[in-house]
DNA sequence: TTAAATTTGTGAAAAATATAACTAGCCGAA
DNA sequence: TTCGGCTAGTTATATTTTTCACAAATTTAA
């Protein structure tokens, strides 16, 4: 059996092609072609075509997709005709921020519990939402069937929360801490770094210096430096 | 002029370079070679040499590269040789904690102000940062020079928020309403979208399930549905 | 019923990215 | 001073991803 290797773009394009095909039910539409999908956005359309037909041929040739039809493939291929339990490791402002997250809600994830090591914190409510002590993880996560972790500590103590977030039998976590982690490989891990972001931005705003001069390259340090 | 086409691939990676050799100095050690901080994620050391040589000479060979040296470069490339001004849109639980998201004050980062269009919010303060009304954007960005905005408002007013930053001068802003915008080619727009993320975590949760049926895709609706 | 107009699915080409292999410079020891 | 061991910079190769281009399927119009 051949096992397709999805990549990790066409699947974000796939989130990306969901949320698109909602809007257009809500306006009414039935069907949508491939290019009317790609002028919605700043893509080809020979691309979802292609992203699309990894998954099976949903489309009927001289009229496009069904709209209806194609979001329930799209819906089941992300797996998000189920709801998923996210516990949320960290109650500091960001873990807080998260808990009610709009987006969240939005699509079938449900917040069911935040965790913190301060006893201060223990026991206090965001919204709906409980903050229990970390020691009770692994218990919590059966309880409540929780089955996405994130993390939102502070760097020095993520690989650590990864590890015993994966000893629970987490399969996915998302990781705000601005450190690479190192997973097991049964686990899927989603590191949403903000700093290499802010920083792309100011790479931006600095740029037009760097392409000064010319572009010469300064050249390395000739001179040995002892000691 | 030969301008080089740098990919944000490799400026991302520069951001994470630097913040291995912060570590290394804490540690120490005077000088490191590609390969030594190949292992220390999980890259190939001839990308780290080639990234680094976009930009000029700066290892010795024999001996790799000098960290101080190596880490002076990087941070004046990424543009953090200088302060920057954040102000962030929507002061919801979002833009609150980005408010005082610590990754922003480590990176030569200051956020200035906050601004939402609700009367009750403005005035208030979060942490050391007021929240102003959106209405004086212009006027708070020139009095604070403020140079990158970050947009943490519900998604279908994103756009218009875009063009009102763009308006008032502003040249790279962070998106973190799920959907696509439309910036100015002038303009560095970088979203961060967690939607996206999470339906990838939940794609990965799902799959084994695809995977079943020896991956038969399943057709086209081939029959035609009229009206 | 046939022809023209669409539009998918896909193989082939192109572009971008990553890895490997090689060349040349530098250090330290003999 | 010379040689062997490293290691950066760079060229060549491989891989991944995107785009192009066209045959096949379907609808609409004549």
């Amino acid at each position: 059996m051949k096992v397709e290797k999805i990549s990790e773009l066409t699947t974000n394009r796939l989130s990306i092609y969901l949320r698109c095909l909602n809007e257009l039910t809500a306006q009414g539409a039935k069907t949508v072609s491939s290019d009317g999908l790609a002028q919605k956005f700043h893509l080809n359309s020979a691309q979802i075509r292609k992203d699309l037909a990894y998954f099976g041929e949903f489309g009927v040739r001289g009229v496009g997709y069904y709209i209806d039809d194609l979001r329930k493939h799209i819906t089941k291929i992300l797996g998000l005709d189920r709801r998923h339990c996210v516990g949320i490791i960290g109650a500091g402002r960001l873990g807080m921020a998260l808990a009610d997250y709009y987006g969240f809600a939005q699509t079938n994830f449900t917040v069911a519990a935040l965790f913190d090591a301060d006893r201060k914190k223990i026991g206090q409510k965001v919204g709906e939402v409980e903050i229990f002590d970390i020691k009770d993880f692994s218990e919590i996560v059966k309880r409540d069937k929780i089955d996405v972790a994130v993390l939102a500590v502070p760097a020095e103590f993520a690989q650590e929360v990864l590890e015993k977030v994966t000893e629970a039998g987490i399969k996915a976590v998302m990781n705000f801490a601005p450190i690479p982690l190192r997973a097991r490989s049964d686990v899927k891990l989603k590191t949403v770094d903000l700093t290499i972001s802010l920083e792309s931005l100011s790479y931006f705003l600095a740029k037009p210096n760097n392409l000064n001069g010319k572009n010469v390259k300064p050249n390395a340090p000739k001179a040995r430096i002892k000691k």
